[in-house]
DNA sequence: ACAAAAGTGTTGAACGTACACCCATGC
DNA sequence: GCATGGGTGTACGTTCAACACTTTTGT
């Protein structure tokens, strides 16, 4: 089967910088390729848009088939498209970044027959294609998004301590914050839902578990106001 | 001349959102479409990216052929791709906005007998394609990035008065800004050169001029500065 | 002299930042 | 009883918001 046009048109793909969070601090998602070009290298998960398929669903998709992930959180990213960048052919593609809770995720099975695997985004292996540079602006972008958008609840078990809270800001920012400082100012937001409910199992005194009160958080932004961390 | 493929592949195009300024408000940068679809609407300027050419000169190009304009303030903005929103083929636009001097770029000629305007953004016909929702698209974010990034000063003339730049932002952001703490903060900055010169022409007092100082907000930001109004 | 816009400071409230100890729990 | 992290308040400096009059210039 082959599709002919007047004019020449490029192939469109998407890919997806998928962050997960655990202990170690924050992970990327990569799959290993098995053809060529890079076969053997790793690379953010992706692939065609299909005719009749909208480009959200194509990434939707592509996670589904390469990764098993569904559901989570998905925003467009920036679309590269220098000729040159696919030594095939001229190839267009429009990144996304997803975040996602790691903890339900933990081990991936490559459905496709490709190997997945989460690294440490501070320990990566050069990737194939401009990959490298896709997941540098994800992260650039999540980490400037972080502190107004309330995203960082997606890298969380729905039901988080606050102490688990201040880590992620901390992993995600780079820096350090002072928790009393911290606990201040996320309460005084009145987005988070405090539960009756505290950590189970821990080997010291268990933290109160909270969770991020979206339709307070949806009234709120209704109403003019501006989340910031 | 014909182009085939194994796999069926979109259409790809950039459009551009361009913005400018006068003394009624912000307004948008629109082409009357000359053929079908849409003969006779109203359009963004953009059109079919070629098979050599990055993503960022198509639509460079595309704004000189179609408007004249030539080194203007040009970011990637979105990826608009849902099947259907061109009636012909599957076309994926990578949309882009731009700001200008619009005192600069007063009358336009159209260079490839299509008629360009400029339109006031609040009140717009009704646009080809999805026009409208692309547009729309880029006034949020020239909204939501004016205030933390210098890009405003890309819509003034080099030279300028604190009142001018007051409006503009007062436009952009639509609302108004007390003039006493609005000198106060971006002079507090420091990334305005002030001039030894003043308004011309002028029936009361003349106003003193101010030069947006790009290297000293460049030497900030390496610093750790964020801009801020 | 008058019209028009330029230019200029203070005060109170809110917010950000720095900082250290006691408490509850499991072992 | 000890180790581990949970939880809490104050004081200071900075920034934001509200607010009105005098000065300069051209006509």
């Amino acid at each position: 089967m082959a599709f002919t046009y007047e004019h020449p048109h490029p192939a469109v793909t998407v890919d997806c910088a998928v962050f997960g969070l655990d202990e170690d601090g924050l992970k990327a998602l990569l799959i290993q390729r098995d053809v060529e070009p890079f076969a053997g290298r790793w690379a953010l998960p992706g692939g065609f848009v299909r005719p009749d398929e909208g480009l959200e669903a194509a990434a939707r998709r592509e996670l589904r088939e390469e990764t098993g992930l569904e559901r989570l959180f998905l925003e467009q990213l920036y679309t590269f498209g220098e000729p040159g960048r696919d030594p095939r052919e001229r190839v267009i593609t429009v990144a996304w970044y997803a975040l996602v809770r790691l903890a339900d995720h933990r081990v991936q099975a490559a459905t496709d027959a490709r190997q997945a695997a989460w690294f440490p985004v501070d320990d990566m292996p050069s990737l194939a294609f401009d990959h490298d540079a896709i997941l540098t602006t994800a992260l650039t972008r999540l980490h400037g998004k972080v502190r107004w958008q309330p995203i960082g609840f997606e890298l969380l078990p729905p039901k988080f301590t606050l102490t688990q809270l201040q880590r992620m800001y901390e992993t995600v920012l780079e820096r350090g914050l002072d928790k009393r400082n911290f606990r201040k100012k996320v309460l005084g937001l009145g987005i988070l839902e405090e539960l009756d409910e505290v950590e189970q199992d821990v080997a010291h005194r268990a933290a109160r578990l909270y969770r991020f009160d979206q339709k307070a958080y949806q009234r709120m932004v209704r109403d003019g106001f501006n989340f910031e961390i």
